[in-house]
RNA sequence: GCUGCUAUAGUGUAGGGGCCAAUCAUGUCGGCCUUUCACGCCGACGACAGGGGUUCGAAUCCCCUUAGCAGCACCA
């Protein structure tokens, strides 16, 4: 049967049940299963502090958070700040802040700064089972030998002499770049990004801000170790971790663990905002970037100031899902799922751009009332006073010689050179329609708020409704502009981000 | 270069031998509704990277080509 006839055919055995053909079934679709996560899952987020969140963290986050929420379980957020030199003693609040906003469910907390002697211990214990040996070498030589596949003097000490060469570097005999652990691998791997990594290294300068160490993990020793101490059982991450998933195997195998299942997901390209946390970094610091919240930054907190809600971003990235495949970030299927959730809830109000301020002939007094929100009748109407100084948005007026002013009444528009001379012809919605005007949104010149739109290429000057000033921090619609967050309301200006239409 | 992964419409995604002349969403274009160029509704457009195999049958399995990506750090 095809589906005219599929559709015909129900609508005589049950005409009540048609509509749901049509239904669009847009409940977040689901994800793929994880093997082994029917009687729970712990998984993690483990950002680095070095700025806080932006989309990257977001997709990696939300995923995560999807899975804990579906299979239940634990969510630990591991802060990985075992790099002095990439830490920000400010992204430590920045990180649990943008945390919070996403929603995520984190339910444990843990820092791999407070847990370096762990760490300590079991770096020992692997060097002790002949898994990891002290390397004093130049890490340029080091690099040449592993090229060739060939082993440095260093790994043909004893397990005694590694032990103290450790204790060394813990009693900081050494200085930085002159010795760190490596963990064996096989020095014919295929790979030589696998050969013999490093797990521990030292950090003199500049000091860590938490802890007063100067020998730190590397991620693929920590994370390792992490995610058995934490009992991680799955992990989802990108595909740019692969190659470390294979060397943390090695501390897997020495240590007799059972890893947990991993899942990489493709690259993902956006567009359109800056995103590497050093670039941020400098733009802010040049007074190129406002902040971290600046819009043109790809930051959660940009993202959020210009009134994308954070379930829109969630469902974003469970739209896009845990696929292998290079993706392209899209702005415009986010904004998308951003109406759906902001549509309902935003109040209308007209914003008058580039404002041109006339006077209507023969206006006569009137009164507009203009629906809060027309699919939401109960929430009430705006009203404006309309006497005759108007003002009109100047790219519509431009070259017509009628407009509709919405829910008000009909002008037209007589041009001499480039001033309109503006009057009041008529209240009839139908002369409107007739002469195709377009319905326009206008202010009272006497009742008016200054306004300014900041949108990622431009800014927009103009005036809005002054009850825009009970909106600070809300997303709104200005009518046939778009949705836009009212930032600040202050000194009786109005300063609003332009979200999408 | 080496090691590995991936390849479905503009974008994201479903589909893992027959139910696929391929799903859903988004987008674009028409139309309806409407005192917003919003929302809602209807319709249209639009893809299995290319080439070989295997098979009665391939988007699905294999090989090659091409393309993209990742890693090749004493970063995460």
């Amino acid at each position: 049967m095809s589906a005219a006839e599929r559709r015909s055919r129900l609508e005589e055995l049950a005409p009540e049940l048609v509509a749901e053909l049509t239904e669009t079934h847009e409940k977040s679709r689901e994800l793929p299963a994880l093997e082994g996560a029917e009687n729970g899952v712990v998984m993690r987020f483990a950002p680095n502090p070095s700025g806080p969140l932006h989309l990257g963290h977001a997709r990696a986050s939300v995923l995560n958070d999807y899975y804990v929420k579906r299979y239940g379980g634990r969510y630990v957020l591991r802060v990985e700040d075992t790099d002095p030199r990439r830490v920000d003693p400010e992204a430590y609040a920045m990180v649990l802040e943008d945390i919070e906003w996403l929603g995520l469910g984190i339910t444990d907390i843990v820092y791999q700064s407070d847990r370096l002697d762990i760490y300590y211990d079991w770096c020992r214990r692997l060097i002790e089972l002949g898994g990891g040996y002290v390397c004093v070498c130049d890490s340029e030589r080091f690099r040449e030998l592993k090229l060739k596949g060939k082993a440095c003097p260093c790994r043909e000490r004893t397990v005694e002499e590694n032990l103290e060469l450790w204790q060394k570097m813990l009693d900081q005999e050494f200085y930085e770049g002159d010795a760190t652990v490596r963990v064996k691998t096989e020095l014919d791997h295929p790979d030589p990004a696998m050969r013999d990594y490093s797990a521990m290294r030292i950090v003199n300068t500049p000091l860590h801000p938490r802890v007063e160490n100067t020998v730190f993990p590397l991620m693929n020793f920590s994370v390792a170790v992490d995610d058995h101490l934490l009992g991680i059982t799955h992990v989802i991450r990108g595909k740019d971790h692969i190659a470390n998933t294979r060397r943390q195997r090695y501390l897997f195998d020495y240590f007799g663990w059972k890893p947990p299942v991993y899942r990489h997901y493709g690259r993902m390209g956006i567009s359109g905002v800056v995103l590497s946390t050093s670039g941020m970094r400098e733009g802010i610091k040049s007074g190129l970037y406002t902040g971290w919240d600046d819009i043109h930054l790809g930051t959660m907190r940009a993202i959020a100031r210009r009134g994308i809600e954070p379930e829109a971003v969630r469902n974003a990235m469970i739209d896009i899902g845990i696929g292998e495949t290079d993706i392209s970030f899209s702005w415009e299927n986010l904004y998308s799922r951003n109406k759906e959730i902001v549509d309902p809830k935003a109040n209308r109000y007209f914003f008058v751009p580039d404002p041109v301020e006339v006077t209507v002939e023969d206006a006569p007094y009137r009164e507009a009332h203009a629906a809060l929100h027309p699919g939401d009748p109960a929430r009430g109407v705006r009203t404006l006073v309309a006497e005759g100084r108007i003002l009109l948005p100047r790219a519509d007026i431009e070259g017509r010689s009628m407009v509709r002013l919405k829910d008000l009444y009909n002008v037209g528009i007589a041009w001499d050179g480039d001033t309109p001379r503006v009057s009041y012809a008529g209240d009839a919605l139908e002369d409107a329609r007739r002469e195709k005007a377009p319905i326009i949104q206008w202010l009272p010149a006497d009742a008016k708020l200054p306004c300014t739109l900041l949108q990622q290429d431009g800014t927009l000057e103009g005036f809005c409704e002054p009850s825009v000033a009970g909106e600070a921090n809300r997303v709104v619609q200005f009518e046939r502009i778009g949705f836009a967050r009212v930032d600040s309301v202050e000194g009786g200006r109005v300063s609003a981000y332009f979200a999408h239409r």
